[in-house]
DNA sequence: GTCTATAGTCGGATAGAC
DNA sequence: GTCTATCCGACTATAGAC
């Protein structure tokens, strides 16, 4: 607990008045997380072994500890990057949906449903990176582990929050509503399964890749079910 | 290969014409099997150990690996074991879905699909048991192990036909196009995170547990889904 | 058929030199 | 800060007695 290493603090490389910037230790902490990031992003916590990432990393066994304390530490480092990443990424889209005030326009709040959904419907032709962040969080919400609380607290549940609100909008109910949630957490679950269920889904889909096309033909079954929320079947044209 | 342990063969205990049953053998295997269904259930492949599966069975170590070979062995048993309870257990709902024609009617697609998917639900609601065989089976489907042919060919990928068949229907598209199947996985994937990522579910639901109204609420959701299914959202009412 | 005992392997973590 | 060398525990699987 009186260790010396940065195991546990941010700040790894300690500043120098000398040269006023980050020691060589930041650019090593920085491989060894993204070694890390891609590794737990294919395989779970436990199919990953350390040696697996610190041969990606290029470095020895101990650096890792050094730096990160533990596998667990790791884990959670990782789990905390994928959230400031993607806070970063998708602060503007769900920022303006998060202003929309309760009780607005059921239209304004389609559209605003519409484009956060085709905001995180991105993750689908994202770049690799972006897909084996998804798979770690996915992997994480379904199995707890240890970084349920981090990616549950500041990933999984702001989107549910902002989702469900629209969608109470939408559908004419007060927030506390059980509805609006069930409704969220039927429509971004459906979603992801294109993500983190991805080789079923692409043999049930009989796709090679998800491509642009199939991006397309995801995203337009999801804006169907958008499109269909509140809307009363009495008016069928069956 | 020529080993005269039963591992590699379905009739485990041999029978003997003076008694004309199974041995004592038989009732073994099955607490072995049940043991396993359970761990594999709660946790991963990786995350389960031999030991615990023979602790909980009440056998030693050896016998594990008499009836069923290696631990990858007893873990496509419990696969096999799964298959086939689902198979007797809901062979009436999708033989009767089977039976429907391409073109048939959209309102009694709608109404099979209604009841296809009810009995689906079920899993929500069902013994722990069930439970359990609802994450054995999500888990493989989404992070692929040694089960994922036997799980995909004979339980998911019927389902998934069957569904997207009656979507077919009701849509009055060809077999052939993706919507339907895009429709189904959209919809049987939203529906089962309520149980395979059960505690995530759960916190965002603030719910304490999946009783009677839970599920309700969720199958009432799932319901509206279908019935906005090909409606056209040029009469909402918003 | 079921056991005890053990072999063989591997993974996470540590000691201590540099 | 980063390394080599090593420890120690846990796991799957096997050998062989009963």
């Amino acid at each position: 607990m009186s260790k010396t290493s940065p195991a546990q603090s941010k700040v790894s490389g300690k500043r120098s008045a000398a040269n006023g910037g980050y020691q060589k230790g930041e650019a090593t902490r920085q491989r060894i997380l993204d070694a890390a990031l891609k590794a737990f992003g294919d395989a779970s916590f436990l199919a990953v072994t350390t040696r697996q990432i610190a041969e990606a990393a290029e470095v020895s066994l101990p650096t890792l500890q050094y730096y990160f304390g533990s596998k667990e530490g790791l884990y959670l480092a990782c789990a905390e990057a994928i959230v400031e990443h993607w806070r970063s990424n998708m602060g503007v889209a769900s920022g303006a949906a998060r202003a929309l005030k309760v009780g607005c326009s059921a239209e304004a709040a389609r559209i605003h449903l519409k484009a956060t959904i085709q905001s995180v419907a991105g993750l689908l032709v994202g770049s690799h990176e972006l897909a084996r962040w998804a798979h770690f969080v996915a992997r994480e919400l379904r199995d707890p582990g240890p970084a349920f609380e981090i990616l549950y607290d500041r990933l999984w549940r702001p989107g549910i929050e902002i989702t469900s609100r629209l969608i109470a909008c939408i559908l004419g109910m007060p927030e506390s509503d059980p509805t609006p949630r069930i409704q969220a957490l039927l429509l971004i679950s459906g979603l992801l399964v294109f993500q983190s269920g991805r080789s079923m889904s692409l043999r049930a889909m009989q796709w090679k890749k998800i491509g642009p096309e199939e991006f397309a033909a995801v995203l337009s079954g999801v804006n169907a079910q958008i499109d269909a929320i509140g809307v009363s079947r009495s008016c069928s044209s069956n």
